[in-house]
DNA sequence: ATGCGGACCTGTTAGC
DNA sequence: TGCTAACAGGTCCGCA
């Protein structure tokens, strides 16, 4: 489900209602999500504050007095702000419990999220070690996917998906930065100029930033911390509208797939 | 090192 | 109406 806006619109939602406070039991129905949730999850939760919020990739760290959870969203995965009473629906597997009673809950139907508790170091953490720049921050520039990109052949839409290239960027937002950009989605990476990067990075940080503007993309289910769905679905130009007229020249819209994925383009405005 | 395909899951929808 | 197949926002891992 989530990319980068939405899980910072979760981040958002879910921030205010739980910082600084404190754990008081964690209830886990289901642990067998990517990989098991610790047995010890609830005993090393129990009794600390949280002292921030923040996100990293697709991953949202929360910043313990003794060390870091990390919670990822996986396709399917949402996190909300739930009240005491509200009784756990199917995929409802974890719920941690703070001192002023609010509840926040993890759902995932389809448990490719991930619940996991890293303790101190979190970054040295073989998942957030190696991750690529945030593509909002000063270190993503072309210069950096120009060099990365050089001798190779994949597709620059898989190149660009590659957390190690750039972090946050999945499926939806690859097919809307490549067609912002003008850039086939086949196009071996490799063989892009520094130019043609440039408009690369700035379609990527306007797309995403505008995507975090408006509270992400609800394609069917998805809704931030506090239960609203996101609006930019309305600004999409090629995700989920193959055969529909391109809203620059007007030529129906292409789909093919690149390793498995919906690939949607525009083969008169994307070389 | 790079690149590919399979694996992990459930739910919804399209097609027969 | 019911069955089956394909597809869905992610990414890790093993193999060539």
């Amino acid at each position: 489900m989530p990319e980068l806006p939405e899980v910072e619109t979760t981040r958002r939602g879910i921030a205010p209602h739980i910082e600084q406070h404190q754990v008081t039991k964690v209830v886990v129905r289901e642990r067998r999500l990517r990989w098991p949730i610790p047995t010890t999850l609830g005993r090393t939760l129990a009794g600390q504050a949280l002292q921030s919020l923040d996100r990293r990739a697709k991953y949202l760290l929360f910043r313990m007095d003794t060390g870091t959870l990390l919670i990822h969203l996986g396709m399917s995965g949402s996190l909300r702000i739930v009240s005491p009473d509200q009784t756990a629906e199917k995929h409802d597997h974890v719920d941690i419990h703070w001192s002023d009673g609010t509840v926040l809950r993890f759902t995932d139907p389809r448990r490719f999220g991930a619940v996991l508790w890293l303790g101190k170091n979190a970054e040295q953490h073989a998942l957030l070690e190696k991750l690529g720049p945030e593509p909002l921050a000063e270190d993503f520039t072309a210069d950096w996917l120009y060099k990365r990109s050089r001798g190779r052949r994949v597709a620059i839409k898989q190149f660009i998906m590659d957390q190690h290239t750039v972090t946050g960027v999945g499926n939806i937002y690859a097919n809307e930065s490549l067609f912002m950009a003008g850039i086939h989605p086949t196009r071996q990476a490799g063989r892009i100029s520094l130019t043609r990067y440039q408009q690369l990075q700035q379609a990527i940080q306007q797309v995403l930033s505008a995507a975090i503007e408006q509270g992400g993309t609800t394609l069917r289910d998805f809704v931030g911390g506090d239960g609203k769905p996101g609006y930019f679905k309305q600004q999409l130009h090629v995700y989920g509208r193959e055969g529909e007229a391109c809203t620059s020249c007007g030529k129906p819209l292409h789909s093919i797939r690149i390793s498995n994925r919906a690939t949607v383009y525009c083969s008169q405005c994307q070389r």
